[in-house]
DNA sequence: AACATAAATGATATGTTGTAACATCACATT
DNA sequence: AATGTGATGTTACAACATATCATTTATGTT
């Protein structure tokens, strides 16, 4: 069993575990993010699914799907790229914290991080002194990965 | 002589400067960002100029008109929202640094801020030790502005 | 097994956001 | 007047996302 595999099944062993079911369908989904080394759109999903598994998948469905799949947080939907990446943590049986991407702007890597507590409770900070409440500190940040640091050097 | 109109030949100052033209069909946009409280989509920027100034403003000019002013600081893009909003320091002499935006998610009414240097540092820090590169500090949190926490209690 | 129910998917249409490509216009310089 | 440049007009389309209603599939109940 390989490793794409085994995180498939733990994702469905979470599923299970709410009475929620991962199907035929958003198991594909769910695979061509885990073994995409990039965040992907929702149509870069279609065209994987249509391509790997040569049936018929409608954009409706993966943005079903990646609803889904982001309501069980083994999916993360990143604003500033749109696009979609697997959480990184399917595995991992401890509870996580929320997660922060780094996303590269020049080929879409993405890194999930974990901001130091101090670091968010600073910017919550200084959040609140503006009247504002944060909502989410599910925080994405524009970067270069080393690859594209060093392909411009 | 209105507030709006104060900003708007700051701007056209800003502008000149550099050689470049704050043009009529630019004021507008420019303008209706200024006047309005919270980010704009480009349609609402399209909807706002044709119902405003009785022309014809296509989207395609919309664009090109908020990449110009991008290209100015003279208006931000909220990737997290998909909008736009003016720049909050357009009639500030000084130079500014990065801005963070605060964006309610309820009703698209945003604040600019500027976090504390240290606390970006630690941010910057925190990217660097995974071999990202930050490529801009400018932060979106998704937030409830005050009227919107209010109403929800 | 038959049925009722709810969940998931199929199918179609449409709305929203954004860009490509090429034509034209306006204005300044020579 | 000719030319060059920047700005705008126009059309077409790509990319992203949601609404709606029909159909199928899984599951629990009788």
């Amino acid at each position: 069993m390989n490793n794409v595999d085994k995180i498939i099944g733990h994702a469905e062993q979470h599923c299970k575990a709410h009475g929620a079911r991962l199907t035929v369908k958003r198991k594909q989904v769910l695979t061509g993010l885990i073994q995409s080394d990039k965040a992907l759109s929702a149509y870069e999903l279609v065209a994987f699914c249509n391509r790997q598994y040569g049936e018929s998948m409608p954009a409706m469905s993966v943005y079903r799907i990646l609803e889904f799949l982001e309501d069980e947080h083994l999916v993360h939907k990143l604003s500033l790229a749109n696009k979609y990446v697997a959480c990184a943590h399917i595995s991992c049986s401890h509870a996580h914290a929320v997660p922060q991407f780094l996303i590269c702007r020049q080929c879409s890597k993405v890194k999930e991080i974990a901001i130091k507590p101090a670091t968010i409770n600073e910017l919550r900070a200084s959040v609140n002194e503006s009247g504002f409440k944060l909502i989410s500190t599910q925080l994405e940040m524009n970067c270069l990965c080393e690859d594209c640091i060093e392909q411009a050097a």
